[in-house]
DNA sequence: CCCCTAATTTACAATCATTCGCAATAAAAC
DNA sequence: GTTTTATTGCGAATGATTGTAAATTAGGGG
């Protein structure tokens, strides 16, 4: 559900999590608090896979099994604390759900998967107004940009590049955590 | 790529397309020339998988791997010509890339996947400035609004729903071929 | 036309993310 | 505490997609 109120998730605790699952006929689990406490303290910009999720808390000493860490994270996306995203990489990544006016979108490379963010408040007026149209009720709203690095596209993309061949802008990260303006 | 010109797919003929695979040092083959003017008879709206192009082609006598199909629709889509969409349910599809001014957006309710497509000329801009910004050539750009039908939402969702449940607006197929204007 | 070479197709195996089944565990309602 | 039923964890299963290697074919140059 698209969380419309001013307040990050960061203001959101054990008790608000436990009072929503309930609401919904779920518990509160040790696992469940984990994980969300987990992207609640994870800085702005990370769009983490489930095994991402997985190897993080692993290191951290939970041991919280993939299969919880799959549930959960759909589970907490179905209840709008994270999105679910589809970047350029064949799985799913997941981070924080920020409502309006931290909610963002991204613009990803694909060849490098390099993924900057940006906000823009029209789009999310777009997404209400459709929604509503429709007689459905808003969820989420993404707009994906896909992009090349001008240093592919050099090298010959979209044929095949050489399979040793990484975008220089990759090494910086896949991700960057500065959200720009529109 | 993102194609700009005005002119649709449709009148992208064989010989255009034998030059554009030349151009990156791929070759023209029946079965390439076949999932383009798949895709080119199809009325709008339809997005489909791989398997949905294998099943249609192989109905019509065409005996086109599945293999093939995959990878076709990859380079189709890496060319500009198919755009390669994320919907609700975990797999891609596909469509012809009509570029502007048919350059199109989805709403898509989560439970029955039927799918609504819309134009809003503002998003291309956004994207195109974005791009811009950051220095990257622009692909693609498209926003993905999740959305929830009433009669899921009342039946207890984001709870699980009986398995056997469907969403009543599933019945009119899952994909709709109108284009609502913004 | 014919030849040559590299691109492509094909059948099939393999991979990878994600889900499922089920016995064991543990919330939370009483 | 007891009961109920959601949840976990494990391994197996699934399903979309990709890789492999041999056979085929497109298309440029004679
Ligand atoms: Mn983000
Ligand atoms: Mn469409
Ligand atoms: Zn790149
Ligand atoms: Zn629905």
């Amino acid at each position: 559900m698209l969380r419309t109120e001013g307040l990050g998730m960061q203001l959101y605790d054990t008790a608000d999590l436990r009072a929503e699952l309930h609401q919904i006929g779920c518990r509160l689990t040790p696992q469940r608090e984990k994980i969300l406490k987990f992207f609640q303290n994870l800085p702005q910009g990370n769009h983490l896979s489930a095994e991402d999720v997985y190897q993080a808390l692993r290191q951290r000493g939970e041991n919280i099994s993939l299969s919880t860490i799959y549930r959960s994270l759909k589970l907490m996306a179905r209840m709008g604390l994270l999105r679910e995203l589809e970047l350029a990489e064949g799985h799913k990544h997941y981070e924080l759900n920020q409502p309006y006016p931290h909610h963002h979108h991204h613009l990803v490379c694909v060849q490098c998967n390099r993924t900057i963010e940006f906000t823009n408040t029209s789009i999310l007026k777009t997404g209400i107004k459709q929604a509503e149209k429709e007689g459905l009720h808003l969820l989420d709203c993404q707009l994906t940009i896909h992009a090349i690095c001008p240093e592919a596209l050099r090298r010959g993309w979209p044929s095949l590049l050489p399979s040793n061949w990484v975008c220089p802008r990759a090494l910086n990260g896949t991700v960057t955590g500065v959200i720009t303006q529109n």
